[in-house]
DNA sequence: CTTTAATCGAGACGGTACGTCGTGTCTTAGA
DNA sequence: TCTAAGACACGACGTACCGTCTCGATTAAAG
């Protein structure tokens, strides 16, 4: 466990790090096309070949970006009152939506995904990365049994935070309180 | 209907013609980075400096593409019976959405509004244009006096149909009559 | 004589006119790269169209530019004294050198000349016009029995102006009185 | 000599060969307006941009071909005897003039010059290299005392041998023995 | 005073070249 | 070993100019 494969070179740590850091500046500023071994090379002070060498290709490079830019989420809140929670994990995915990151990353994703599967995988672990406290609460309603025990966490989820999301990404409307009501109501509707 | 058609040159006409065609192609096969002014002039067997003569760059060119690769919707289904009529035209749009156009230009557009609002505004023509059917379903039966007359078209039309548009095109899984039923059933509850 | 085909439609003349002053001027000002069908049609605010129905290509334009440019030269000095005249026409020549718009158009004429007997013509002309006030002195001194009847004009022409115009435009050398002192020197060495 | 010869990178020094030479061979046969990266691309089977890595612009590339054909003059003869030694010059350079390359370097630099202050210079070392053998055996009776010390040997040459290049490159006409007789009985004039 | 024919304006079109930027591969040297 | 440095083939970018080609709109001279 602490072995974890962390014997790699330090320079190239370093690189991959540098490298990342100023393909994702890159990404945020000016989007897809943005990120581009010949930039990040001037950016981030590197020879473009080391880019070359990290990442074979843009695809893989744009990829990596993304990831890198996925920053982990914190905890799901935790207390108690599960609609509480709810609510207040709505909160937090407004937020992080309208922290301004998230469509320019949904849409390279989902330019690519349109003929790459591997961007399209990419794009499905980035929307559930995004409502993965969501559904963290709902799965420990239904381990206290203010669920029934067969509700689909991830499909209730969509359905509840679903029309967030779509407003934001698809008809790029701003996410208000009363969106994130709406859905803490539907929460409340089925916690019975 | 109006003779106002221009008289444009027929040479002009046809260029744009079949050099939008081309690039539809091209988009629908390979995505936004294939819509080249080079490779449109190599499929379409015209001058690369022609296409630029009528597209001053990429964007406008991408941009021209996408609308002429948005053919006209028919009209919305009349029969009388409103529940009916919505019903269908949320079929119809499943299978607009599903004949896999959609996807990709929704994308390519995504992927540009992040940083031009000239996309931005594209892609709510573009979404709007998908749900316009079943908006004029609910402004009929609002004339009608089937709906409260306080109710909004496009409100409605994006929370009923926002969730099938939702799961195309944003967790990438396919829509089934589930769906369909469920936003009819939605549509039903409203009508009284 | 008063007969000369002047028939010519007065559009015409006007277009040839304001072409070729606008040809002029780009010729002088920037160079052979810049008699330019497009830039003389914005200059003389011209269809460019109408450029080429005068001349069918850069060459008869660049041509025509040039003997536009060339205005004939005043009468030789006839004062009865042919050393004196002979000077005269040498400081005319000097100024006529140095009033800069002899090397661009000798250059110009030389560089297609390499590659273009109509240049090569073009050339031998031009420099035979520069001369030519000078050889009609000699040619008046001949008759007038102050020169050899055997001495050809255009030969001693070159022998004795030949250095000036060396200097000017092979070694790029700015000319003097002492030059044409020189030359004068020459030709009264001759005279006797 | 020493090896300051910079252990360049044996590709480039072969590109820059095979290029610049496909490109002297295009300036000898079309002139100025064949020197051009895309055919001498095609001409050397190169990268049009490997060209443009090598030689930023037009200009510099011209320079560069007329300098890569201007190959180095042998030594000067030395036979003792100063009035055969510049005879001798003298046939050197009516054979190099009639060699056929003078002409088009000469009419390029030109061309150039009028505008831009590189070629001039150009066109200055260039007429200067064509009479060095003549100045260095000026030179050379200078120091052995057969001619006054105070002869600019630069300014003789040029008035020696200046008549001939006038011949060939302002009125292009052929240049004979006769006029290498003439310069011989010049130097031998000033030799005494 | 018209009518007819030449000329012009306007601009599309297929081309060639420009000079720039990016890609992905490769090689040589240096830390 | 990995990085720096950079050459190379390739191909797209957007611009400028070339010479050809319609098409109308003017305008000239002739009936």
């Amino acid at each position: 466990m602490t072995l974890d494969d962390q014997r790699e070179n330090p320079r190239t740590t370093r690189v991959r790090q540098v490298a990342l850091d100023a393909a994702v500046g890159l990404l945020l500023s000016g989007g897809t096309d943005e990120v581009t071994a010949a930039k990040i090379a001037v950016e981030a002070d590197l020879a473009r070949t080391t880019i070359y060498r990290h990442w074979p290709d843009r695809s893989s490079l744009l990829l990596a970006t993304i990831d890198h830019l996925i920053e982990p989420h914190g905890p799901a809140p935790d207390s108690g009152d599960f609609a509480a929670d709810f609510e207040r994990t709505l909160s937090n995915l407004c937020n992080r939506l309208t922290m301004k990151k998230v469509r320019p990353i949904f849409a390279a994703l989902a330019d690519r995904a349109s003929h790459d599967e591997t961007f399209a995988a990419a794009q499905r672990r980035f929307v559930l990365g995004l409502l993965d406290q969501t559904i963290a609460v709902i799965d420990r309603a239904k381990m206290a049994g203010e669920l029934p025990s067969d509700v689909d966490g991830v499909e209730l989820a969509n359905r509840l935070a679903g029309p967030m999301l779509y407003r934001w990404l698809v008809i790029l409307e701003p996410i208000g309180q009363a969106d994130v009501d709406e859905a803490a109501a539907g929460f409340r509707a089925v916690l019975s």
